[in-house]
DNA sequence: TTGAAAGCGTTACCAC
DNA sequence: GTGGTAACGCTTTCAA
């Protein structure tokens, strides 16, 4: 049997509830008696019990974070921001992989329900999302992260997704660039929808105009980004360039114009979105929009535990990305 | 306030013990109770309380995982395997980056012990590690994951890493390279240790003899391959094959001997380790030696189970290593 | 088949 | 400062 506080108790020769001051350290208990615990806790070695004791805080210091899929870098980023800080805290987290399947995710948000987890971070969230709803009716704090749902003003924290999809589109079109394609993310989350605005503004500023041809829906994954590319090799007047709405769409289409007997940057400009870790060392190194996953997982949390403590909502973060610029893209006349 | 199975109990008329049965399932209950029962919990939108039921049942359907960094795609493999089979078992699991920092680690598993998971995935393991003195004291199931300890035959799962790094090895000397380096993990860890047995054992089974100068101690991570290769590049007579611990060791030395104006693998041959998922989207392509890392995950948290349930232990599981061939090595005369 | 009651390991309020 | 006691929300044994 675990030793507990009563145990403890009894072999300082003090009252449970005197132990359980100690510990918390928010009463004054005198010295001596302190000591004898202390050292009477050493000594049987006693761990508290979280759980017996959330029964009465209501606080069990564990928080969760829904992602598609942990293998994915991108997403890899954002927990390590979300964990690290979330420890610096004294709290643990939750990991759930979706697959972007909303069953699942369903049957995790009723698990981490029954679990009293204290908050959760959403990175899994489509324009009009049930999981939403859910949270809000259990009274469970969440922060969206990367991914918003439309219209919503609060709680969410995410890249200013309208201006990277600008950005990546103006830098193809200062290079020369006119006919310009887009693989964009699925078109039921903001991130993918917000892009393509950026990318649709861009076009539009300098008077080019939108070739629906140039437009392919992937699924932010190598083998969506391998797929659309493949179609467009196939246009009667293929583009010259390919802004693709993450990195992993960028590896997968420059995979099929390799398949194609053809060259990046020579004959396909490509520049990417999130600038994931091996993006430099990819081949050629991606020119990439970045996303800077790891401080937006962190500032996630710091947002999330103020919500959990203060029990406020947040207005939207947005934070402006930047365009790094390596070597898969060239300046055509 | 939070529905209560109380609540639920009034509101249908029956006692609370006859809730807990029909959510339960064991115990045979009327079809009528059963029905009223259910539609009550249904209108209340009632979620029972797993830290209350834990607190009896002694169970929390909950695993951790300790990693040194899930940013690692190596990690993140694992941990998507691990996550994946837990969660189909019904089971979460807490996320941990320790960062081979042992202060953490401990840090870690005291919370761990706090909150009563059922269970640990270790993958930080040293050779010698306090950690699993610390699981064994406070009774935790565990598997090592990964990285095994020194002279442990129970409990965990691994490739055969001798058998990696002679194949990796031997590779090279198939190709006629005779000055083959080799950069390293942490000397700390038995996937370090015995990935050089296997490069020493193929050395001298092709009667090489074994040069000092070309064994130099990496920290599994592009940094570490970058300073290691700098110094190999610097040597009177440079290797012309490398084989790394691991894929990122392998970007980190290719950097610098690009960095030094030479080609890979014109001028040096790279044999990685792990097969991350972008090892053939690199420059150039990574000839690798594979570890199936999300089966690997999945195998663990089988047998975790296996231990939990059953009280048991395992003899180590040691997968076979394959080597993937692809265009970071040149045959050389 | 169901109810009553004890107890899981804490905390927090009320005394003294 | 410290002890006693009543919860917290559930499961489980014992009766009926």
């Amino acid at each position: 049997m675990r030793i507990t506080i009563k145990d403890v108790a009894k072999a300082a020769g003090v009252h449970s509830s005197t132990v359980s001051r100690v510990i918390s350290g928010k009463s004054c208990i005198s010295q001596k008696t302190t000591q004898r615990v202390i050292s009477v806790i050493e000594k049987l070695g006693y761990t508290p019990n979280a759980l017996a004791r959330s029964l009465k805080t209501k606080k069990i210091q564990t928080l969760a974070m829904l992602i598609p899929d942990i293998a994915n870098p991108f997403f890899a980023g954002l927990a390590r921001g979300v964990e690290d800080t979330a420890n610096k805290y004294g709290y643990n987290v939750i990991l759930c992989n979706t697959d972007d399947c909303l069953e699942k995710e369903a049957n995790y948000l009723r698990l981490l329900a029954e679990k009293c987890v204290d908050g959760v971070i959403l990175a899994t969230a489509k324009i009009r999302d049930k999981s939403i709803i859910e949270l809000e009716r259990i009274n469970c704090p969440y922060i969206l992260l990367s991914r918003n749902i439309q219209g919503g003003q609060e709680n969410s924290i995410s890249v200013d997704d309208i201006t990277g999809g600008y950005l990546a589109t103006e830098y193809l079109i200062s290079l020369g660039h006119c006919k310009i394609a887009h693989i964009s993310g699925p078109y039921n989350t903001t991130a993918a929808l917000d892009r393509i605005k950026g990318y649709k503004k861009a076009l539009q500023d300098y008077g080019i105009p939108l070739q629906k041809i140039y437009l392919g829906e992937g699924d932010f994954r190598i083998k969506g980004g391998y797929q659309v590319m493949k179609q467009f090799l196939q246009l009667a007047i293929p583009p010259t360039a390919v802004f693709t709405a993450n990195d992993l769409l960028a590896v997968g289409a420059i995979e099929a114009i390799r398949e194609a007997g053809c060259d990046v940057p020579h004959d396909f400009s490509i520049v990417g979105f999130d600038d994931i870790k091996l993006a430099s060392y990819l081949s050629p190194p991606l020119t990439t929009i970045r996303q800077p996953m790891v401080e937006m997982g962190s500032l996630a949390i710091i947002k999330l535990l103020e919500r959990i403590e203060h029990k406020v909502s947040h207005p939207n973060i947005l934070i402006k990305p930047v365009l790094i610029e390596r070597k898969s893209c060239r300046e055509i006349n």
